[in-house]
DNA sequence: CAGGATCCAAAATGATACTG
DNA sequence: CAGTATCATTTTGGATCCTG
């Protein structure tokens, strides 16, 4: 299979066509991708996952996870205890995005002494 | 391989650990990956591209071009004729970022529908 | 504990006009 | 043709305070 086989829908042609845009926008946010990979071995619990992940606002986190709740990604799990407690974890479908993800982070972790250099030898020029 | 393997940086941890998101964002933002995938089959003009992205304004087009050759992904080769002429083009690293891309326009086509209904399902409630 | 609500700053994008 | 410059708008993220 070679990239001339991809479909690149372009934007604004109707709904159909921005459903691929959409989807790349969904892990394209700053902590989308943080997340996913914070539930990849299971339930995790809101302000724990707080924890793990570095410099994430309280407000993201509910508005990324709701996100995710929304495109069947992510499931939510509320225990209706006094204080609270709620699971997150992914779906079946969530899951099945790991492995594409990994495709590029791989990319991204081998080419990235690559794409420094780049940047320094043109921003010499 | 499992996504166990992999290292997901946290942010904020230094420029080591940006740059796999610094990469990512590169993918991330509205036009890079139409761009990516407009130069697929060879070189193309400036103006060549805006027409074939449909949707792009001048502005973006010039800043993301400017940011894909700053990162060694495309190469902008310029005629001096009057009037002038340039073309862009993907690098041989460029071209390794298709494989990766592919992985992800494929899992996004493939379960397009089953996002939308997830959608349709939760705006429900 | 797990958020909702509000306000504000910053970044990304768009529109328009101009130029070698 | 292939841009640059400027301004306006939209989108996104962060800070802070409040609550069942």
């Amino acid at each position: 299979m070679t990239l001339s086989d991809i479909d690149f829908p372009t934007p604004g042609e109707g709904d159909d066509c921005r459903m691929v845009r959409e989807i790349l926008d969904l892990i394209g946010d700053k902590w989308t991708l943080y997340i996913i990979a914070t539930l990849k071995d299971g339930p995790v619990r809101f302000n724990e996952l707080r924890r793990r992940i570095d410099g994430i606002s309280q407000r993201m986190l509910t508005i990324n996870l709701r996100s995710l709740e929304r495109d069947g990604l992510v499931k939510r799990t509320l225990f209706p205890t006094i204080p609270p407690r709620v699971d997150y974890e992914l779906t079946d479908v969530g899951r099945t995005l790991l492995a594409p993800v990994m495709t590029l982070v791989t990319w991204a972790n081998s080419n990235q002494e690559n794409i420094k250099g780049a940047r320094i030898r043109y921003d010499a020029s």
